[in-house]
DNA sequence: CTGGGGAAGGGGCCC
DNA sequence: TGGGCCCCTTCCCCA
């Protein structure tokens, strides 16, 4: 993980483009027709969250989520200012600089004005490399935001610049980049210049520098209407070093790293930076003033506070935008101060019914293929099928662009309405920025519905915007890092494991040996279901499964078992059928011996011990029948309980034995004499540790007795199995001896 | 209720 | 690269 990050900090920009597995939109402003509700805040998409302090003021953005790493968020939204029509007196805390790739000033983003910016401005930047999980990039002519690691729910957003974005602001690199650079004894020539405090070097006769420095020299409670620090803009458009006021003010908070307070304040030009923002009359123009955040009507911070009429607006708006998504109610479930942009975040919230493997993501709404655009703010009709519209106009046929979502997921459906939009760029089908698949056909030779899905490279809507400053991705300020396959750059993670090239998911970080097979993967994560049976409509994630469902419709069965002649349709069924002749019962209770032709019989075996144990570990799913054996595991042999002691190998072991004894007649005995519940566990450590030093280790017997319910009563206690360690060991089948 | 058998879906590996 | 194949899992039904 630390190495994937590392590698992650050296990517340029174009590569965050380029990887991005993830899009998350904002919410579509133009939807809420909430004239009071900034388009800041309206804008937050649903997997995040404000953060406001005591008068409601948003002073930080969560995480309502985890969010995997390779997220993009953004573009940032403001106004667009060139160098020769900004304002004179602008309050440049809130400016961005977008330049060309030539490395010139291009125009400036000011999202000072909560109304005519987005979510973004709220994000804060970190002088701290451990907390950095944002880099600031800009892509095209936009900025966004990537996420460098997972986003743990609840977590703060915090950003930080990408080497180049640094590079270009002349602005120390800080975060996480920095400190992993300077730690690797790497340092780009470009990068290096003010790593060190003191004067910035003249800026190329440009105009400030919107930057996350300055955000960071001051509170956030000191932020809007505060009028007692001004940036020097003018002196850094001159080239003069900048004021020092900002580096005393940080200092004087005794907060920031010694680098970072001693950064100028015209290199910080941040949403929530330290500035003139509110301050009528001497900074902003008119327009903006009247924008000003002093002005706007304060947003509840919780959901549940007290019934504004703003708020009963917002929760109209959100409301009809999600007619699923439950008005905020008077007594939700969350703690103050966040504020949702929509709902509650329910105590069912579907990823917390999820194992920790699932997807960590809800299921990605409609997927987008290029040249399509989302269907935004629709309402689902069907929950299993999302039915796309084509961004040429032309209504979608219905045979061709359907998606359905990964069953038993409707729940999560419900929740992540079409303007979350995750979109996937990295499955083939759909859209990837900078790369070109071509048209593809697929067609299903088992009588699926054959379609067409026209994949063309992926035009950034910042070229799009700005067909004068057209940025060509190929020139050298956008070229992948070295080292990627031929020229075209591969838009997933490479690692090399043992020489050969794996290709990792980024999600769930599972690795596969051929691209093509991570791209089937990843399938599992975005919902994708391309291949569907014309017949029922069923969509599937593989040809291969779209053929075998086939022959649910023709009937046809093409396995025999050449015992009993009866057929079956697929290989797996037969072999399982197979094992009912040769008396081959590979799943075996570990507890009675009890012996299954399938797996699932032994899982319900199981069951039936487990409720004979009421003793169950808060922290893992293993249950016992007598207590000292529960308390035995949880002295450091619970695997997943803080403070395990032994390789997972050894834990599993050490739990066998002590789930043999827990069944064994001398249990019961211990807990019939009575044992002292402080020194039972100690005993029973003891015995299994003697047992493990001496070796001790016999075969029990594997034949299939009968399989009654006190059958294990006659067990011997120990030896115990020669079972290879895994507490999953036992369901595997045994290799028939 | 429990054991047992089959149908079908889904993920991953390999050629 | 993707189709074929294998394995695993879940669901359902029945005795
Ligand atoms: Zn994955
Ligand atoms: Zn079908
Ligand atoms: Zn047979
Ligand atoms: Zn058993």
């Amino acid at each position: 993980m630390r190495g994937e990050l590392r590698a992650m900090l050296q990517w340029r920009e174009a590569d965050f483009q380029e990887r991005c597995t993830y899009i998350v939109k904002d919410q579509p402003c133009e939807m809420l027709a909430c004239p009071n509700f900034p388009r800041a805040q309206a804008s937050l998409p649903r997997n995040l969250a404000f953060q406001c302090n005591s008068s409601h003021k948003v002073v930080a953005v969560l995480s309502r989520e985890y969010i995997p790493s390779g997220t993009r968020f953004g573009p940032l939204v403001g106004e667009v200012y060139t160098k020769e029509n900004v304002p004179k007196n602008a309050d440049r805390k809130h400016f961005w600089r977008i330049y060309t790739p030539g490395g010139e000033l291009h125009h400036f983003v000011d999202a000072r004005d909560p109304r005519r910016s987005n979510w973004m401005r709220y994000v804060n930047p970190t002088p701290d490399a451990p907390a950095q999980n944002l880099v600031a990039c800009q892509n095209g002519l936009e900025i966004y935001f990537y996420t460098l690691k997972p986003i743990v729910t609840g977590a703060e957003l915090l950003v930080w610049y990408n080497h180049e974005f640094a590079e270009r602001l002349q602005c120390p690199l800080l975060g996480v980049l920095a400190e992993e650079l300077e730690h690797d004894g790497i340092r780009k020539s470009t990068a290096e210049a003010p790593t060190t405090p003191g004067p910035q070097p003249p800026q190329r006769g440009s105009v400030a520098n919107p930057n996350l420095t300055a955000k960071l020299t001051k509170n956030k409670e000191e932020e809007e209407g505060d009028e007692d620090e001004s940036v020097d803009v003018e002196a850094l458009d001159r080239g003069l070093p900048p004021s020092p006021a900002g580096c005393r003010r940080a200092a004087l908070r005794g907060q920031l790293p010694q680098e970072v307070k001693q950064w100028p304040t015209g290199l910080s030009p941040f949403p929530n930076a330290p500035g003139k923002e509110g301050a009528p009359g001497k900074s902003s123009p008119p327009r903006q003033r009247a924008a000003s955040p002093r002005n706007q009507p304060v947003l509840n911070c919780c959901p549940y506070g007290p019934t504004t009429s703003l708020c009963k607006e917002l929760q109209r708006c959100l409301s009809s935008l999600y007619p699923s998504c439950p008005l905020y109610s008077p007594t939700g479930h969350l703690s103050q101060p966040y504020l949702y942009a929509c709902g509650t975040i329910p105590a069912h919230y579907p990823r917390f019914a999820l194992p920790p493997h699932a997807v960590p993501f809800l299921p990605a709404p409609p997927l987008s293929r290029v040249g399509e655009v989302p269907l935004l703010g629709l309402p689902l009709q069907d929950p299993q099928v999302y039915a796309r519209a084509r961004g040429d106009g032309t209504s979608p046929s219905p045979g061709l662009y359907t998606t359905v979502l990964p069953h038993g997921k409707q729940e999560a459906h419900e929740l992540w309405k079409p303007q979350d939009v995750l979109i996937s760029l990295q499955s083939g089908t759909f859209s990837f920025p900078g790369l070109d698949y071509g048209p593809k056909q697929y067609s299903s030779p088992a009588g699926g519905t054959s379609y067409t899905s026209e994949v063309q490279q992926q035009k950034s809507t910042s070229l799009l915007a700005h067909p004068l400053e057209a940025i060509n991705l190929s020139t050298p300020k956008f070229c992948p890092p070295a080292g990627r396959l031929g020229t075209t750059p591969v838009p997933y993670p490479l690692k090399k494991q043992n020489g050969k090239i794996k290709y990792e998911c980024n999600i769930c970080a599972k690795s596969f040996g051929q691209l093509s097979n991570l791209k089937v993967h990843l399938r599992v994560h975005s919902g994708e279901r391309p291949f569907q049976c014309h017949i029922c409509k069923k969509c599937f994630t593989q040809l291969a499964h779209l053929q075998k469902h086939h022959l649910v419709h023709t009937g046809e069965k093409p396995h025999e078992c050449l015992v009993c002649h009866k057929r079956f349709s697929s290989t797996s069924n037969l072999k399982t059928h197979l094992r009912l002749h040769s008396g081959e019962r590979p799943y075996q209770c570990r507890l009675c011996r009890c012996r299954f032709t399938q797996y699932v019989h032994l899982k319900l075996h199981k069951r039936l011990h487990e409720r004979q144990r009421p003793h169950r570990c808060p922290s893992c799913p293993k249950t016992y029948i007598h207590p000292f054996s529960l308390a035995l595991h949880r002295r450091g042999y619970c695997p997943l309980a803080p403070g395990a002691a032994g390789a997972p190998a050894q834990l599993g072991h050490f739990n066998a034995m002590i789930d043999h004894f827990d069944f064994s007649l001398d249990a019961e005995r211990l807990e019939g004499e009575g044992a002292d519940p402080a020194r039972a566990p100690g005993l029973l450590e003891n015995l299994i540790l003697r047992e493990l030093e001496t070796g001790r280790r016999g075969q029990l017997p594997r034949d299939k007795g009968p399989c009654s319910p006190g059958a294990h009563k006659q067990l011997p206690l120990l030896p115990l199995p020669h079972y290879s360690v895994s507490v999953k060991q036992e369901d595997f089948p045994l290799q028939p001896a």
